[in-house]
DNA sequence: CGGTATCCGTTTGGATACTG
DNA sequence: CAGTATCCAAACGGATACCG
């Protein structure tokens, strides 16, 4: 990338990264509803695969661990419970999407609802 | 679905169908990133592609597809041009995403920053 | 330039069974 | 309950060639 490349991509349009960086770590299906789901409190494992619906264990598991990873989602523990309880909640950086969260949900019954008025 | 169940779903997350709704819509690695590139102005095919960065014709293509399909761009034709000369520009319906767009960036700025303060 | 067609490897993700 | 393992189908998406 040359110097005059670098300002047709930064200065003309500085927005394009950054929406990349937040599609990287919050991107797909899945991510966002777990999130989403969790804003009511912390849930167990099949707790989360039913009120997310539509995921698979296998696929809520991966989700969790990438949350976790980045920051999103601590999993608890519960030991000395047979059979061992484990909880997922938010953490306090997951507020930090609280208006990518509100923008969304409130851009979605929007749609939803001009396309129910078109038909 | 018996009812007690759509009290869980449907009253103490309202939430996740909406979201769900807009992921449908412009979920994806590059629906967004083609709208927030298409911002600044109307754009030329291969002036997307290089704006976006990293995405290939044949995907830009059905992305471009499914954006016109949505009310989301408008594709035009300068006839009476050889070689025929194709812009793309954003509807005023796309305007509808202004929040979504701008919550995701800054976010997405915010986190890098994070990041980068971490290391 | 503005795409489309084809090929093909990679990834995604559902279904099912299984384990501690 | 909280996952993991395996299998397998479908979707994604890059590379390349090609067309008007």
């Amino acid at each position: 990338m040359n110097s005059e490349d670098r300002v047709i991509s930064e200065e003309c349009n500085g927005v394009l990264t950054p929406i990349g960086d937040a599609l990287y770590v919050i991107g797909g299906k899945w991510k966002l509803r777990v999130i989403a789901s969790l804003k009511d409190g912390s849930m167990r494992f099949n707790e989360i695969q039913r009120t997310v619906g539509g995921i698979s264990a296998r696929v809520l598991s991966s989700e969790l661990k990438e949350l976790e990873l980045n920051g999103f989602v601590k999993r608890i523990v519960h030991a000395k419970t047979a059979p061992v309880v484990v909880e997922y909640e938010l953490t306090p950086y997951s507020d930090s999407l609280t208006e990518v969260l509100h923008a969304l949900a409130s851009w979605g019954t929007m749609h939803r609802d001009k396309l129910r008025k078109e038909r």
